[in-house]
DNA sequence: TCAAACTTTCAGAAATTACTGAAAATTGGA
DNA sequence: TCCAATTTTCAGTAATTTCTGAAAGTTTGA
């Protein structure tokens, strides 16, 4: 590896990180690599720049590309795929957590909704049942919310979040007004699971 | 693994998410397990439950209790250690959050404020740093924002979650309200970064 | 203090995952 | 069409991680 050292250090925790992760370290280490270069790379200057073997790189970038983390594009007059990532980090995020969603949380609520179906036999399993229903609620909850937050513009997003916890201030003044008025401006609050 | 199928197909899942997460197969086994018991267990019963030796049971349950995700406890007139999951999902979710931001997300921040106080050489290094920079900056707002909402209590969660996107609306209508009265109900939305 | 009951440690074996180089496949232009 | 440039595949190897059994350690109570 052959880079400037405050990219190099970047790199390093970029593949440290992946293994903690369920993510390779060649991986890691070529997204963190196109994540600060400031133009394009082809798949011999990864090579140069990482150290890995040629072929290596090219199974890291198909996982990348997989991911929907790294862009593809070709220079005029130069056969060779060039390879970047997006520049805005809130994009970034978000297509982060759309492809866990999916890879991750999606199966695990099928799973759920198979064995909460199921009819149990024996105190044990209607436990079980009882507690999968619990997960069940709560993964449910929280994927829908981050659902509606990643389509929020980053403007709004990023007020939201500023906010932090004072929303709940925001939320109790809004319901006074609310009562006060009749407006119905919290109509989903109250519906329960 | 010798358990009634409901409650093996979830920990067998448990088991196979483990690997794609950096956990590893008999610790997202046995957490499951834990998780769906109708009682604490003991070594040995998890040894018969899920059919690993004894000694890999030892080294799960250190990692499980390293991650403050199982409890121990003794039984009256019993020696031997009993393991359980907390009952309240929201507070496991938010042990994870924590465990995690601690692990994971610390130490890139620390690696980031390295980096970005280092004098760059060269345009490649500025550029560098400018895009370390702008993740900074979106982990920093969103593990802040994360853990103001760790600290709420689980009602106004639930409420805030169910309210969804909707948000939007209450914040803009707040703002306006604001506006009107003088009313200063936002006072760190517009800090900006 | 000892012994029994139980837990942890650890070195090596087994299993899994990552990586490489060589060969095959694909692509774009002459 | 063919050729040269480039990318992908894949079988074998290397590295890493997980798991085990045996041994050592700890704790409790007699």
């Amino acid at each position: 590896m052959n880079l400037p050292p405050l990219i190099q250090s970047f790199v390093l925790h970029f593949g440290e990180m992946g293994s903690h992760w369920g993510i390779n370290r060649t991986v890691g280490q070529i997204y963190a690599l196109l994540y600060v270069s400031d133009k394009p790379l082809n798949a011999d200057d990864i090579v140069e720049a990482i150290g890995c073997s040629r072929s290596n790189t090219s199974m890291a970038l198909k996982e990348l590309q997989a991911w929907r983390l790294v862009r593809l594009q070709h220079l005029p007059g130069d056969r060779r795929e060039y390879f970047s990532t997006p520049d805005d980090v809130w994009a970034i995020f978000k297509t982060l957590a759309e492809e866990r969603q999916k890879r991750e949380v999606e199966p695990t609520l099928t799973m759920l909704r198979g064995a909460i179906m199921e009819t149990p036999s024996g105190d044990a399993e209607r436990h079980a049942q009882a507690r999968m229903n619990e997960m069940y609620q709560l993964i449910e909850l929280v994927t829908k919310w981050f659902a509606d937050i990643r389509d929020m513009d980053v403007d709004t997003l990023q007020k939201l979040m500023k906010l932090g916890s004072q929303v709940q201030k925001v939320l109790q003044f809004t319901q006074s007004i609310g009562r006060l008025t009749g407006r119905d401006s919290n109509r989903n609050a109250d519906a329960e699971a």
